[in-house]
DNA sequence: CGCGTTTGACCCGCGC
DNA sequence: GCGCGGGTCAAACGCG
């Protein structure tokens, strides 16, 4: 792969560079409006995920009152009956991530950094059951238990116990602004192979899946927010990660500055 | 050497 | 009180 390099030529005959400005500023302008347009896609994209979520969550309470009537199992009742816990503190959540058959991994990239702190394999599942701390804050209480689901191992539930007491997602930006790049994956050290972690991300080309059961309004009005917050991070990242752009970009600066007559 | 993972030991709540 | 099972701790390990 042959190194890009981005180059600009400020080299300009004076009689051009008027013009040049002309096609650049329409340029500019074409780009602010695919940038609106493509805003509003997403908008719409966003809004249709919400309605399709808010109808699986419906669909997803009528079964459990359901099933609650076949099977009493404590922890099932708890997870399933996620609407009440909402209520009540720490807040819990729970999330199913569809990953890939070959993929054995108990990691699940979601945005935060987590640290691992213990595994266990529990009696009505045979699949270990991984518990992570969030290490982005030290004094961030959130904890997270990821297993694979007993009915279909393609499936990471992921638990989510309590709320970030911090902002920062840097983990999802590094790891969406540079998805070709480096692994991602966290340190494996010892014997087990780790594959790739799963990005319950809707932006994967490939079928991830990511379905939040028993999303509380508050993470819901949340949502649309952090993905501003993350398309704005996101194209900021774009910009800055390519040296050779930041560099001619700086060089084409100065030199304008030092070309224009005051 | 620092840091994160691994994994067996330990703790604690719950049911009997 | 005892056993069981889920959750946590912490020493060992190993990679960069």
């Amino acid at each position: 792969m042959e190194p890009t390099t981005t180059c600009f030529d400020l080299n300009l005959d004076p009689s051009m560079v008027l013009m040049e400005d002309q096609v650049l500023v329409q340029e500019l302008h074409r780009l602010s409006c695919e940038n609106k347009r493509l805003t509003n896609l997403l908008t719409h994209l966003c809004d249709n995920y919400m309605a399709l979520q808010k109808q699986f969550n419906q669909l997803i309470d009528t079964n459990s009152d359901q099933d609650s009537r076949k099977r009493k199992l404590p922890h099932e009742c708890s997870a399933n009956k996620f609407n009440d816990l909402n209520s009540s503190s720490p807040k819990v959540s729970k999330v199913l991530v569809k990953t890939q058959a070959s993929n054995n991994s108990l990691y699940v990239m979601d945005g935060y950094q987590w640290r691992k702190y213990g595994q266990k394999v529990t009696r009505d599942n045979p699949s270990p059951r991984a518990y992570f701390r969030c290490s982005f804050a030290p004094s961030c209480p959130v904890k997270k238990k990821v297993q694979r689901s007993l009915e279909d191992p393609t499936i990471l539930v992921t638990t989510y116990e309590g709320e970030h007491n911090h902002g920062h997602r840097q983990a999802e930006i590094s790891l969406l602004s540079s998805q070709s790049e480096t692994d991602q994956s966290p340190k494996t050290k010892g014997s087990s192979p780790v594959s790739s972690p799963t990005t319950p991300t809707i932006l994967s080309g490939c079928p991830t899946v990511t379905l939040d059961l028993v999303k509380s309004g508050l993470v819901e009005s949340a949502q649309k927010s952090s993905i501003q917050q993350f398309l704005v991070q996101q194209m900021t990242n774009s910009l800055t990660r390519d040296p050779n752009f930041t560099t001619a970009l700086a060089t084409a600066i100065s030199g304008k500055i030092l070309e224009a007559k005051w």
